[in-house]
Order: structure tokens, then sequence, then C-alpha cells
DNA sequence: AGATGCTGTTTGATATATAGCTACAATGAG
DNA sequence: CTCATTGTAGCTATATATCAAACAGCATCT
């Protein structure tokens, strides 16, 4: 950790900001006119500088001045620091402005389809100056080799990741299947009479052939497949039952075109993070995207 | 370059300071006695950090304090350029020390063996608290990679390198021959008569069948090695003509083994270099040794 | 609910450090 | 050798920072 201590009450600071500007001009009586004071503050404020440091950094004849080795090791640090601290003002300035600049996406497949669409429609909206580059797909990726700044993953459970993960929302999941279907097979009453039917699989499941439902029940089904709408669309058309999470099957409820069964069984629920490559300091564009997420799910209440 | 302008007369270092440990200690209380002064004054610097940057950094209620999301990217931020602050006093602590620490070098096999050696050794006994790791050999490596800080290469033009390069002395080339060699064959008076001798190669040469003698000769042998030592055995069993960069023949030439002929012909010079990875920082063991190099063969008089 | 024990902030008196002036010393150019 | 110019040192007025104590807001405990 940080564990630097209040050493003299000088203003290192501004020490330091004079000794790169005096290495760069070579001369206390132009560096005073730059910063309109007087060449004995300069004398002074460099002479408390190495006497801090103990170091004599830059050898002064009347005539010329030289910069030790030691002074010029100094002064290449004190450049990075003193760029280091502007970027920590333009960091705060950009928080507080719009967020702009170029914004590369990863979205799964199906949740870019539906919910995050419309969030991005709308993140578009509030702020025009963001150009959004949004990569569809479920592979796993590289955020950093691809230089993605953002990415989105919905998973049951916590999950390892070399990545920044802030959770944005919930989604839960149901047991979906058509009235049709429903009237023409056997009665559901538990989850355990779910073996007598077709229930389809979600390739990307962890563990095949159940269903995380209660404490997991056996399944056995006709169609294996890792995209869930395609899962949807087959149970649209009375083949089956599947299990889905919210945001691919919520318009279909809402139509009818399929009916949520076992609602009182336990079910997982579905967290959706948003990741960001864990580079030493996040762009201010990335949290304020974060955020406008956070806020969205919140008051959208899905 | 670096542009900031000293902007209020407050002490922005302090400040920082402070900031970073009220993150970490959550109380103004606290922190006030850490640093023996008064709730107050950590009162009045923060808020006084805040006005100049123009944001809230840290949400305070009476029984909880609170980082805010600019706060937060401000924090590691600030973390960052204390680090670097205390980064750069102990390079200045390091520079005024002995050397000290590991520091593992690449040098050139011939090299390595005659000159470097001798210096090494007068660095280890100068030195004896650096742990020295050296490497020998001609291949092409990436410094970087192989985790050196140090390497060496002789090369008789200047060339592109993604290091750092200082020239540390120059070496001059001899046209070697035994003197067996030299009273059994027909004799030499100007470099176009080496055409009807035997003359050794090096595989390592940028031209092919051509030395670098007044404005380039041809010559043919038949030896082509990529060891001048090899090269300079085969030139004392009287079996040709080589050209060696001194440090491979001085000694032979001092006992007579072999002689330099040609001494008035226009010869390139070979240049040693230190090479260092261009981090960012160089630390400053590595430019205490190379100091300590320049000093050494400017004494030496090699 | 109300009192109490913490917080962080504000205020005003005192002490400290700082800036700028002037004079001085050192150096290199003509 | 002289002179102009540069960096340094000493001094005083000013400005600034510091601390103590009173103030105000919140959470907890009884």
């Amino acid at each position: 950790m940080v564990e630097t201590i209040i050493k003299e009450s000088m203003n290192k600071l501004r020490a330091i900001e004079m000794f790169v500007k005096l290495a760069e001009v070579r001369s206390f009586t132009r560096v005073a006119e730059q910063y309109n004071t007087s060449k004995s503050m300069i004398s002074k404020e460099i002479s408390r500088l190495e006497a801090e440091l103990g170091a004599r950094l830059i050898h002064r004849t009347t005539r010329n001045l030289q910069l030790t080795h030691v002074g010029e090791g100094y002064l290449q640090r004190a450049k990075d620091i003193l760029n280091k601290l502007e970027d920590a003002d333009t960091f705060i300035q950009e928080s507080q402005q719009a967020p702009k600049g170029k914004l590369k996406v990863n979205v799964p497949m199906v949740l870019g389809i539906t919910d995050l669409a419309a969030m991005f429609a709308d993140f578009m909206q509030a702020y025009p100056d963001v150009d959004l580059e949004i990569h569809l797909g479920d592979e796993d990726i590289d955020l950093v080799e691809q230089g993605f700044d953002l990415g989105f993953r919905a998973s049951s459970r916590p999950f390892d990741s070399s990545y920044i993960g802030k959770e944005i929302t919930q989604f839960s999941y149901h047991v979906c299947a058509s009235p049709q279907y429903l009237a023409s097979h056997p009665v559901i009453e538990s989850a355990q009479d779910l073996i007598h039917h077709n229930c389809f699989e979600y390739s990307y499941s962890k563990r095949k052939n159940l269903w995380p439902l209660d404490k997991g029940v056996r399944i056995k089904g006709s169609l294996k497949v890792n995209n869930v709408l395609f899962m949807l669309q087959a149970i649209k058309s009375h083949l089956g039952i599947g299990v889905l999470p919210e945001f691919a099957c919520r318009e279909a409820l809402e139509k009818g075109e399929v009916v949520s069964i076992l609602q009182h069984a336990d079910k997982p629920t579905l967290a959706l993070y948003a990741l960001y490559p864990a580079r030493q300091f996040v762009p201010a564009a990335v949290l304020q995207c974060i955020d406008f997420l956070q806020v969205w799910f919140k008051r959208d209440g899905r």
C-alpha cells in the first residue's frame, strides 16, 4: 500500500514542476519569467528539493546548467509524475461531462437481441457522443486482446475471471411450454413429472440431462441447442418444454404463445455482469456506461 | 511535454496523500491522528482538493464516508502517483549508494571471454553487493523477454535496436597472420595481394568474401567460422590470415604468436555498445554499471 | 423517544513560512 | 582585464496555515 509519510511542509509538487521546467529551459531566470516570480524563488525551491532528496540534481555554474546523472533519472520520473497528475485531473473532467469517444462492447447473442438492444438504444440516445461498436457472440473471448472496453456475461453462479465484474441485474428462469403442448400431453404437477416429457437441453449447461429445478431433476429430450431463441421457437411449435431465462421468453409469455409452468419450483437466478479489462485505470466513459446500465435496469424493473 | 501550470498555492501533494489515507481508514479523525494533526486540517485539505478539482470525491455523512465514483477513480490514480513519487525518491537513494541487487547480463562470446571478463572481475570486486548473472552467447536475443538488465553488442556501424545503447569504447581491427605463415608464403605488400592467400571468413560478416580494408578487398579461403578465437587458433597454426578485433588478438600479438600486417590500410573500428531495455525508467544499478564500464575502459585505455 | 457519544465542519487567534527585494559573488565573453 | 549576466543569501512584510474549541448532524442505546 501507499505508505508515504508527510515529510516537510514544503510544496514538493511545485518544486518538481519547477525542476522539470528548469531542466527544459536551462535557466533560472527564464523559469522565473514563465511563472511570474523571482529567480530567487526558483533557486530556493530547487535547493530545497535537493536538500530534501539529499542529492544534487543540477550542477550550476553561473554560466551553465547541467543535469547530474541523478538529476537525469529524477527528471524522467518527475515528468512522468506530472503527466499522471494531469491525467488524474482530466479523468475528473471527463467523468463530469457526458461520456464520449469509442466504446467497443461484447454482448452475448440472445441478450443482445432482446433486452440489451433496447438498453443500448436508450444509451445511444442519451449519449450521442459515444460511438458504439457492438459485437454479438457467445464465444469466450479475450477482451484485452480484442480491444474490447466492455463485455457482458450472464451466469447463474459467481465465476472467476481476470476482469472486473459488476453485477447489473438479475433475471429469473421460466419453465416454458406452449398451451397446445400441455393440453395434448400428460399433466405436469411436479418437477419429477418432466421425465415423461420432451425436455430441451441448452448446450452450455454445466450438467447434462439435469435441470436446476429444486434439487435438480433428470430430463431427456430430442433437442440440444446453443441458442435459447431457437429453443423458444421449438417450444412455440408445441414440440416440447424448455427452461428459458426471463429475457428470452418475456415477450412470448405476454403474448400467451407459451406459458410458465412449475412456478413454485426452486429455480436459480441468472445474474448479468458487466466485465471490463483490469487495466490499471478504467476510462471514465466505461464507468459512466456501467452506471447507466445499472440505473436503466433498476428503473425498468426487469 | 509536461505543460502543467502552477494553479493554486495549495499543497496538492499533501492533499492527495491525505485523501488516499482517508479513503483507506475512512475516518477524518483517524487520519488526523496518524499525521499528528487536527481533524480540521484534514477536512480543509480535502475540501480544497475537491474545490480545485471541481468534483466531490468522498461523500460524507457524519457517520459514514463513501467514495463517489469519481473519487474511486481518482483514488486509483492518486495511489499510483504517490507510488511513483516514492519510486523517484528511492531511485535517488539507490543512485547514491553502491549498486546492489541482481544484474542479469548478456555478453557476446569472445568479448566475454577476453576483455569483459577482466572488466567484470573488477566490477564484482568494486561492488560486492551486486549479484551478477552472466549469459555468454552470440544469438540475437530479446533482452526484455529473457529478463536481461543489460546486454552488449559490438558493431562496426550504428545499428537499429529497440534498446537504448550507450557506446562504451572502440576497438580496432588487425589483419593477423603467424610469422611462419608469412615466411612461407608470397609477400603481402598491399591489400590486393590478399587474394592469393588463405583468408578466413567470419560467419556474421555482412558481405561475404569481402574484407573491409580500404574500399573493400575480395578474398577467398578455406575456413568460415562464427567464432574469432577459433579463427585465431587457425592463424596461430600457420594456416592462413584473418581479420580480428583487437580484443581477440591482443594477447597473441604481444606474445608474438601472430603479427599484424597491413597496418596502414584503412580499417573500420568496432564500437562496443551497452544496451538496456527501453523500459520507462532505468534502474539505478544499471546506470551505475554503465558508468563503471565507461570509466573502466577509459582508464585502461584499451 | 430522548439522551449520549461519536462524527465532520466552522470559526477565530496565533504562529509559521513564504515571496520579493536588494545586494553579492562567481563566471564567461569580448 | 572588464563587464554583463547569472545564481545565491539575507532580510522584512505579508500571507497563509495551524490548532483549539465550539458547533452541528447522525446512529445507537436505554
